[in-house]
Order: C-alpha cells, then structure tokens, then sequence
DNA sequence: ATACAACCTCCAGTAACTGGAGGATCAAGA
DNA sequence: TCTTGATCCTCCAGTTACTGGAGGTTGTAT
C-alpha cells in the first residue's frame, strides 16, 4: 500500500491552507479523514483528487454548497449529468451579471475619479460627485 | 425649526432598513441621533444628507473604512481634496482588476458549461473540466 | 535530552449588514 | 378611556468561506 500523507503535505500538494482542509471537514465537503493512533490525519490518493476538485471549483467561483451538489454527483456515477450541467450555466449567468454590474459600476466611478486633482476639500468634486450620485444600491 | 425625523421616515427617505441605520450609528458613520424623552432616535436635514452620502458610496462600492475617510475629508472643509481622489482612483483600479479577474472566470466557466447535455454523471464533461482545471484560486 | 516543527481542538474575527426575540411607546379609532 | 397595531428600543445570532491564534500534544532530528 502506497504511504498516507499528514495534512501538511496534503496543503503543499494542492495549495490549500492546513485550517483550511480541517474547515471542509468540518462542513462535510471532505469525509472525516482516517487517524493515526495518536489522532492525526492521513489522506490517501482520493483525497487528493477530492480536494483538487474543490479547490478548483472555488476557483471557478463555484460556492460552498455548489460544490457540494456538483460532489455529489461526482460521487454518484448513475445519476443525470443535466443537474452538474445545469449547476455550471447558473453560475455562469450569474458572473456575467456580476460582470455587467461592474461595468456600470466602473463607468460611474471613472466619471467621479477624473473630477478632481486637489484643492480644498469643500469644493472637492469627488466628494460632490458621490453625494449626487444615483445608483442601485448593492454590490 | 424644521420637524424631525423618525427612523423610519429616514429609513423610506433613503432606502434604508432601520436596521442599518442603527448599525451605521453603533459603527460611527452617523452620529448618535438625538433622542425623544422615551429614547427614539430623531434625524434633521443633516442627518439625511449625510445617509445619502453613505449610500450613493456603498451604491459606488466603497467600503466603509474608505466612506469614514471621505466623510471626514467632507466633515474639514480646508482639508485636501487630493486623498478622496486618491481613494476614489485605488477603488477604480480594484474594479477594474475585479472585471478582469471575473472575465477570465467567465470563459473558463463557458468552456465548462457547454461541454455537457446530460448523460451519466460518471461521463459528465463539466464535472471531469472542473477536476482537470487549473486556476488560481480565489474570486 | 532537548529543540523545534507539525499536529490537535476550540474559538474569535473578518464585511456589511439582516432578521428576530422580548419588551416599551405612540397614534388613532371605538 | 381603552385597545389595537405600527413603530420603536436593545441585544444577539446568523450569513460566506475561510483565517489566525491560544494552549497543549506528538514526532523527529540532533
């Protein structure tokens, strides 16, 4: 059998923080790891794989509970495909929205930003600009 | 002189729950309102501005910490103008890196989710793209 | 034997609110 | 005057996805 890794070599392996790879235990995105007879952790091959995959999903901006319908999915190989794919397209949807909220965003700010370059606070235009300002509420 | 406002006046005037006009207080962007003999809160033209003031920011994205140093560059008049623009540019560029950041996430997400259409989980392509990705983590 | 690193568990803190419990007060109608 | 319902008060817990630290144990190398 191949040599079980303690969490710290798991953390370097995939990039994650130890307290990180605790925390997905403790919200069930990784399965309680195996112990040695003094309590400490060990992971094997598949949890590594298991890992990786969440770590990429974070990356791709997938939340918590996101990767946990898409995991579980992973888990079963017989279930529908379309619920995973579905997953993706939402969280897709989602970031172009972001996207576009940003760029209202930015082009309101840029507008605000060039306004002033100095002077006495009370005749500052940024500072009147942001106290004219209409925008939806919420970033 | 002019009547005051409840908080819940303030509150529709400005689009604001109640509730984040106490946290407001309680965090020190509002000054602790006048009160009533019987301890509710009451609110003048000031006090309206200066909660438009924090929302149209918020709307603009700020952070609290950079609303603080706007209100107090707004609150000393002879004071310079240059550190609102300095801060209200910093902010720019942080949107600008975040719609680029979310941009690269965009694509990548697109490439994962028009790769499936259903089908077995244990042959789905959005679930194998997400294990093989490789991006840096973090949104 | 003694460092020192790495591990353990538990807990508080982050940002910016939101919502609710439990109780007091106000305005208006009967 | 009484009562009802809206509004207000103060605290406190929960949200997201971790991060860092305290206080203590274990493993390893010299």
């Amino acid at each position: 059998m191949t040599k079980r890794l303690a969490i710290g070599d798991l953390a370097r392996q995939t990039g994650t923080k130890v307290n990180t790879i605790r925390f997905y235990e403790d919200i069930g995105l990784l399965p309680r790891a195996l112990r040695t007879a003094s309590g400490r952790r060990t992971y094997g091959a598949a949890d590594v794989r298991r890992l990786a995959f969440i770590r990429h999903s974070r990356g791709l901006g997938f939340s918590v509970e996101e990767i946990r319908s898409l995991l579980a999915l992973a888990d079963e190989p017989e279930r529908d495909c379309a619920e995973a794919a579905a997953i993706a397209r939402r969280h897709l949807r989602d970031i172009e929205m972001r996207i576009a909220r940003l760029e209202t965003l930015r082009d309101a700010l840029a507008d605000v930003a060039i306004s002033c370059e100095g002077g006495r606070a009370a005749d500052c235009r940024v500072i009147e600009a942001i106290a004219g300002a209409e925008l939806p509420v919420e970033v």
